[in-house]
Order: C-alpha cells, then sequence, then structure tokens
DNA sequence: TGCATATTCAACCATTTGGTTGACGATCCT
DNA sequence: AGGATCGTCAACCAAATGGTTGAATATGCA
C-alpha cells in the first residue's frame, strides 16, 4: 500500500504526466491523441502511460488498433487522503486552481 | 512552478520521507533524532532531508551543532491545489487516514 | 588544547527515469 | 495480399535516486 502511494507520487512527480491527467479529465482518449501536444515522440508518451498505468491513475483499453487511456481518478483518493492529514489547508481558490492548470499544459485551447 | 510541484511530488514519492515529515508533524527535531527510527545510515536521512528542504516541505536551521528541522506545511498546499481539481473526492476518513500514518511509520509508538 | 558529538561531503554502486531512434507486431482498409 | 496506421519493444544515453562507507567540518565541553 506503501508502494503504491509511491507509485502515484511518482508518476504525479512530472509535469506531462500531469498534462495528461489533465487532457483526460476531459475525455477519454487513444495514445496518439493524448501525445499530439507534446513535443516529445510517441514511445515517450507511450512510457508515461506506462508509468501512470502502473501507478492506477488511468487505464488503458485496446479496441481494435487503438488503445484508449482513461482517467481512474478514484487513485488519486490516496494521495489526497495522504495530503489532507497535513491539513488545515484554506479552501481551494478555484480561479487560482485553474490558472495553474492551465499554465501547466503545452496548449492552452482548452 | 511547474519545477516546484516537481519537487514536492517527487519529495513524497518516498516512504522514509513521508514518515519524516509525519515526524515533523509532531515537533521540530534535530536531524539525528529524525535519524533514530530508520534502519539506515544518517547520512541516507540527510540526503532526504536535503530532498525534502529543496522542495521547501521543511527548512533547516542551524543553532550551534545541531540543525534544526522544522515542517513548512504551506509548501504542501500547492499539491493539494493541484489534487483537488481531480477532486469530488468524498469527505476524508480521518480514522483510515490516522491508521495508514501509522502502518507507514518505522516505529508505532505515538 | 583536545576530545566527543552533529552533520555533511565525497566517492562509489545499482536502479530508475526520461528521452532518443529504429525495428517490430497488430489491425484496418482497399 | 499489400500498404498505412497505432502502439510497443529494444537498445542506448545522460541524469537522478537511494543506499553505502570513510573522511572532513563545525561546534561544544572539559
Amino acid at each position: 500500500m506503501d508502494q503504491q502511494i509511491d507509485l502515484i507520487f511518482a508518476a504525479m512527480a512530472d509535469a506531462t504526466r500531469r498534462s495528461i491527467l489533465t487532457l483526460l479529465l476531459e475525455d477519454d482518449m487513444a495514445v496518439s491523441d493524448v501525445a499530439e501536444p507534446f513535443a516529445i515522440s510517441l514511445a515517450a508518451v507511450s512510457k508515461h502511460l506506462a508509468i501512470l498505468t502502473r501507478a492506477g491513475l488511468i487505464s488503458q483499453e485496446k479496441r481494435g488498433r487503438v488503445k484508449w487511456c482513461k482517467l481512474e481518478p478514484d487513485a488519486l483518493r490516496a494521495a489526497s487522503i495522504w495530503l489532507q492529514g497535513f491539513g488545515q489547508f484554506d479552501a481551494v481558490d478555484l480561479d487560482q486552481f485553474e490558472q495553474f492548470l492551465k499554465s501547466e499544459l503545452p496548449t492552452s485551447d482548452f
């Protein structure tokens, strides 16, 4: 269980992977579509997706040629719980949060 | 700012460092006292503390021979905000959280 | 001055990560 | 069957991680 938390935090310790999670927050996507906004190779994105899958943050299902990626928000709960314990954090400023998300995305058109 | 989030999540992706944070939740501690519960060398703990410091999760102040380590919970807010955005997480089950914290500590006597 | 304590530094090692390129396997389409 | 597309695998590289041990630095104390 520790290990799962390790994997989750490690998976989130990379801006590309956090961007991928944000993309998938919108909708399920094929690997190529996930890769499209990024200036790295498809193979590199494939590795990122493997890391996210291993952490349980996404799931992947192959239908035909296409492998669909789906956010698994439940896996974030453990990490969230861990953080909340250090809590007394003020209520989240959602405006700030949206701005932050946008600042992390490689493209800003969504 | 991305980079700070990178550092924070990376710092938390290790059970030893999370245990250290939990220890410091109780009180400020000297490096040797932080190291005491762990079965690794003092130098290894010193490295962990450097990583936590770089991430802004703790601060260290030298008074005399002793370097005091202090939790900086503010640094966790950014990570917390990030996670909350994937939110709709149910209210935290605090009992479960405490049990989890205890399960992560190398010694269970507090 | 001289010793003990607190902490870091340096060098080393094995493993993981994040990236590349090129080849390969699957699947769809005509 | 043949060709295009989707995605991973393999081999490689540079950098970071997590650990070790032994030496060095800094401070306190007698």
